[in-house]
DNA sequence: GGATGCGGAGCGAACGTTCATTCCGGAGGT
DNA sequence: ACCTCCGGAATGAACGTTCGCTCCGCATCC
């Protein structure tokens, strides 16, 4: 279940189940397959995850975990928050196209009914508890920012961002520096105080 | 395959198929008991569907229609780009809210490996012929939109409503009227010639 | 030599798919 | 008007395959 990051093994599960599954889904994943490329038995991938749910959850924490850590290695506090704004646009997006194992895994993911389960959970556990949450959700409780509920906000500032990271690894529109520009602008200007 | 109309039956089993899917996801709900609900029998849908994966598209293929006529149904030529504009993102937003169904299922869709092949395909063969594509496209060619590709003013106008969405459906955050109309106004802002 | 971690053959269950059979409505003969 | 026959639609038990998962023997270390 948690793998505390001292087998080398688990790692390798870890990261043959976010290839495969990104690319092949999750029904199109035998464990067996899985073991193989991660140069394991099967029966070892059994001794640190309870089932195959339980290797996705996993899978699923850690991808989410590596995407918060971009995400706060970039928060600048000092800037405005326009600029915070840019430059987490920005990161994140260049974070998921440096990724997209990782980005395929959590679309998948949060449209299945694993995610839809896990965000309900985490958005009703969180809400007291975690402040350490997204960079993003305590920035746009900004002055900047529209007078809008914060999930909408959110909406606003990250749709944009998925619908084009599916068009660029489906080849449809390529993602370079100025378009990701343009995008962080369109962004801004949804989001922002008229 | 086709399955063209005439039979009840047929029918039945997009319906079930839809029903279960959305909710269960593709690898969760077996042909028996899509045929169950259906009431039919398990090889009676092969009759119609090659297999699994042809009943999968085939099902798709009817959300989509059914999605595009909601949109055509609205398109009003005479009005302003802005109120045309503002009435396709509220109205295709009220239809995915009242058919949730088909809107859960075609978001598993096109992040499943199924639906990343068939964007592929749709693109690259719509681009000559289909000139009959979604009003969206030909709206955000218009003059008071922004100078950018055409997959991103789609994806800056059409992302926040799939994020919104989605949180409406597991409860996160309710839509409202109100709350669509400030969705549509951020988007718009958002693709707007400034 | 005992304890521990690992591998992969093997298990039962469940899947997608098939096919021998049944069912049903209407055409045709009497 | 009735019975007979017939073709295709519908069926679901059965099939082969594949899955997730277990179990037991082997290797490796102390």
């Amino acid at each position: 279940m948690d793998c505390e990051e001292l087998s080398e093994k688990c790692l390798a599960v870890y990261q043959a189940s976010l290839e495969l599954i990104a690319e092949q889904g999750f029904h199109g994943t035998p464990m067996s397959q899985i073991a193989k490329k991660a140069g394991v038995g099967v029966g070892s991938i059994y001794r640190y995850f309870k089932d195959k749910d339980d290797l996705i959850h996993g899978v699923h924490a850690q991808a989410d975990r590596k995407m918060m850590e971009a995400l706060v290695s970039v928060h600048i506090a000092g800037s405005s928050e326009k600029d915070q704004f840019y430059a987490l646009v920005t990161s994140l997006t260049k974070h998921l196209m440096e990724n997209p194992l990782e980005f395929r895994f959590l679309e998948q993911y949060y449209n299945s009914p694993y995610g839809t389960e896990k965000k309900r959970e985490k958005f009703f556990e969180e809400m007291p508890s975690d402040e350490k949450t997204s960079p993003f959700l305590s920035l746009l409780k900004g002055d900047s920012f529209k007078d809008l509920p914060l999930p909408v906000l959110h909406a606003l500032a990250f749709g944009p961002l998925i619908f084009s990271l599916r068009d660029h690894l489906s080849g449809i529109q390529l993602l370079d520096d100025n378009l990701i520009d343009n995008l962080a602008e369109g962004c801004w200007d949804a989001v922002r105080k008229s």
